[in-house]
DNA sequence: GATGAATGAGTATTCATTCAT
DNA sequence: CATGAATGAATACTCATTCAT
């Protein structure tokens, strides 16, 4: 059972998610989020103090939105051959959902340049995410399924890999794209010496 | 024989760059570009008839600073295999240097993702790039410093990974950084069959 | 047995006559009040149906406070003589006790200009005040202890002192004050006849 | 030939001046004086950078109002006797011309409570007006107009007694008011020995 | 080529107030 | 008695833009 602030704060970044999405950081304003909820706008300062305070909370909210398939994607079949490769699919996979709308995910990755508490949060995701990969390759090279790594070099190139293929995603066409997947993913076998 | 207004036009898109990098996108107006150059707002409308207008003659400063180093920085060496060689070091080495702001860079970046126009200039600049690349990858192909290879592919892959270097190089320490650079180089290496 | 209500009313008037002392009437709100007694603002509206009606009360917070030193500050001592100078020090002496920050009683007194309610007040206030001082004036007249005078237009005179001095208080340093209240006194003294 | 800059600043002021009359100072806003110009807002902040400013602005021109008659309405008759009685006539006389609105001037007399910047000004004022009155008190004292006064003292004493009479102008009915005129000036004649 | 006056819509934030709980 | 949700108007100030000079 929810508390109604809750729920108002989630609807608020919802909406504020939606108008950095269509009009970019620069054309977004507390006006806008309020038409788009249909309240008016001092409810919206109601909830969160100032517009920073409110920034920061989408932030959080993009970089949780963002965070989950990586965390919850990843296979726990007994199999570690088969998971390997669900694993690399899930990262470099076509059909590799994607949560969070790039529009939206880069403007807030603009504000890191900035703003130091929010370039502490894109770092603690990273963080997070590469923690999360080095265990998994850990666990890969333990089991003979990939070759002896330095595990940390390894899970920041993967990460570099990733980023650099959404970063292009848009700017090539499916082929190209498609092609780019597939050399991301041979190029990982070959980092782990596969 | 420059005219005045182009020196003007440039003064402004200088100006306009250095606002964007200190406060953002978001933050930037005409009222701080003209009060940084210490003129009239009004002066500025008169070079760019619309904020837009500006914003893409931003785009082309920043996207023509940004490619410099890869248009200029090849080396024309007649040994190829030391040719490569500078070639890796000025993609991934430590001591590239980076003529455009991160900030700016991706705040136009963003850019992107509602103004067809300014994507058209990064597309253009990319397909740029990836041209070179693909020359300059056939050279070494064609002159068996590297194996046989999908150049386009390829290309593509290289970009990927500059672009993700680029983006994760302020979330990382230098140790960290200058082990991705090596990774980097390292994983270029494979993809061309060295 | 004082009702919790007016108990909550009393506090409201202490934090209302608190913010008005630091922010001035124009930097006083309801939400300032609010925060300073650490509840809802619309507690403040539960008390006090509007703002005015508040204000109104706070005038009277005030004017009490500021009567008190003069109603219960003179003597009664059997000595006319000698209550007359207690008197006279109560009124100009530097040990003058001030109950009221000079800040909000005169950004109340400010409100008399566009508030005929409030105008009363101040009226009440200094209406009794003078009777007061017409009665201690005719004891001593009729005492021997000054000369014949008219009593009301030397009570008046002596509010006009009394307030030129306050006004001034603040205008002037130590000395120069001292020196104002001595002159006062004298000043006092001859309208009196001594 | 004034600047336009010039002559609408003070225009500005002066809508400032009426609207801070009618409405205090807590009612008064940059809303409220542009209606009554019948501008925009914007053109009395491009006036104007900030309302603090204005405030600052509003308060030299209610000051230098204020000050006019005091600086201007001294005679300079060669008859000093008769030069005496204009002078104090001038003072507290009942056809003594108020050029500024009684309630615009106490809401910025309340600003010097919370501004040192104000209360300087405000200092400023009194300081000249209390050398006004020192030269004038001394050329009657030396040609034996007056008897041997202490005159910074005496000065002192009067601005008291005007700025007490100008207090409670408005809280007396005019036959009080013209006898504490009268008692006033009789008060002066005391303190300088007549 | 450049200034400065002026506009009108927009910004984030604060205001007093109402009302359901 | 007290909270917290919600409103709608107001606050100072900034915005891009136009235009006369």
């Amino acid at each position: 059972m929810e508390k109604i602030a809750d729920i108002r704060r989630r609807e608020i970044l919802e909406s504020y998610y939606q108008v950095i999405s269509k009009k970019g950081i620069e054309g977004s304003s507390i006006a806008k989020i309020a038409k788009l909820m249909g309240v008016q706008p001092s409810l919206i300062t109601h909830y969160f103090k100032t517009k920073d305070e409110m920034t920061m909370g989408l932030v959080d909210f993009i970089l949780e939105k963002y965070e989950e398939p990586y965390f919850y994607g990843i296979s726990d079949a007994a199999d570690y051959e088969k998971r390997f490769h669900l694993f690399l699919d899930g990262l470099f996979g076509l059909d590799r959902i994607r949560f969070v709308d790039a529009g939206a995910f880069y403007s807030c990755y603009c504000l890191t340049f900035r703003n130091p508490k929010i370039r502490e949060r894109f770092g603690g995701m990273y963080d997070r995410f590469r923690t999360l990969l080095i265990k998994e390759l850990t666990l890969y090279m333990n089991n003979g399924v990939i070759g002896k790594i330095d595990v940390t070099n390894t899970a920041n190139a993967i990460m570099s890999l990733m980023e650099g293929l959404a970063y292009f995603e848009r700017m090539l066409d499916a082929r190209e794209y498609r092609n780019l997947c597939r050399s991301m993913k041979e190029t990982v076998l070959r980092l782990v010496g596969r």
